[in-house]
DNA sequence: CCAAAAGTGTTAGGCTTACACCCATGC
DNA sequence: GCATGGGTGTAAGCCTAACACTTTTGG
């Protein structure tokens, strides 16, 4: 700090996290929320949040709170929105910077989990959430699902391997809506992006369906260039 | 301030503006710069900007520079990223939230320009801007040409009469590539945005070209629905 | 053998793109 | 009458979207 500007007129600045996982069981896009621990709002639901810190970056912030919370790191995380409104948060004036994160649901450190009393809830029936949260999740699955089309993120959401069925169930979930099952297979096996693998997943079905697995080099070949997936709607 | 919260970890934030503006006769997309007058960086071409002040909104915020340096309200703004690296700023720890704004080029107020010493530059040659303004001007940019094709925003860079010429001269300067001229004027004509009025515009050619308004009714209803403009590449 | 999920092609329509000539007017 | 910029239509190809039957296998 070389002390150039005036002290007056700071701010206290916060991150909040919007954190996205899949479950593949029940087909359904969930958020990672935590029960408020300070006044106000106290054990209401929340995103989970932190003050960004003297000498930390903002999104160095969300990091820290995105692994405190879930022991990750290096996750797929971008910002949203910063939400600056005098009296959004009823405890004081407080600037919150967004960042929406794609994890793998079943990656996160069930002991941290514990602690944190983190859990997931699926966003078709998120609880009441603390002061503009809310707004903060509609903003951030908005995104998402601009981001969908632009980017093949839907896979930082999947597991390693994964079927055809997998994928585009998420689809489904990010969009709330059904997909053509045949034009969706004939789209994402065009872009070369999937590898398929010997293996089938026989957990769902007696026939099986084969695995795939996502290439990470065409994919960067792809959203450098900025592809266009855009779904049929039905 | 109901003073809930730590003192401790407060930063400073400050608002800057990426304001576009399109220059008719020169076809010329633009932004509007001012020379820094504060340290460190005095004197170096910046994008406006100011603190966010202590019980002002950061929307606000944005709002009293541009209209502090156009005379400008109610104009088209829209957040674009909030920049929150520990060094971005070697004057100290700022914390830096931009916002783009279209502007009508021959709105604003010469006093004011005239005190505030505010230039518009072409896109095409900014000269060297102070700390990271190039990158937020960059990712603006970016921005605002994904935005046109979602929403007829180009209709804010323009005054209230124009002629289809001009308005294809402004996709141009906006994606700096040529556009096919019956393909454009079909589409942009398919939508049903603008009022074709009686009188033609006579400066630059002979023929004249028939001037047009733009309707807010219909522009209101199409960006609601989200459209899709998509420019073919040349 | 049957239930349950996986897998597979074709066609019609709409949108995108490429492209060249006539029109109106001031000088 | 000619130079200058304004204005117009059509055809080919591509992408989107709608749609139904066969395959596999565990029980």
């Amino acid at each position: 700090m070389t002390g150039y500007y005036q002290i007056e007129g700071r701010h206290l600045v916060a991150v909040d996290c919007i954190i996205f996982g899949y479950d593949i069981r029940d087909k359904d896009l969930k958020l990672l929320l935590v029960k408020r621990n300070m006044d106000p709002g106290r054990g209401e639901w929340s995103l989970p949040g932190g003050f960004v810190k003297e000498g930390e970056g903002v999104f160095e912030a969300a990091c820290r709170v995105l692994n405190q919370l879930t022991g990750l790191q290096n996750v797929y995380m971008e910002q949203s929105f910063a939400y600056g409104d005098v009296n959004r948060d009823p405890g004081g004036r407080v600037i919150s910077i967004t960042y929406f994160a794609l994890i793998k649901y079943l990656d996160i450190d069930p002991v941290k989990q514990k602690t944190t009393g983190a859990q997931w809830r699926s966003i078709k029936e998120l609880p009441i959430l603390v002061f503009d949260h809310r707004k903060m999740v509609d903003r951030a699955l908005r995104q998402l699902r601009e981001k969908v089309k632009i980017k093949p993120v839907g896979f930082e959401l999947l597991p390693e391997k994964f079927t055809l069925v997998h994928l585009q169930d998420l689809y489904e979930a990010i969009y709330q809506r059904k997909v053509d099952r045949r034009n969706f297979r004939k789209k994402i096996q065009s872009m070369n992006l999937l590898e398929k693998l010997e293996e089938k997943e026989k957990e769902t079905s007696k026939r099986g369906a084969f695995y795939y697995r996502f290439l990470p080099a065409n994919y960067e070949e792809f959203t450098r260039q900025g592809f266009y997936f855009n779904l049929d709607v039905s």
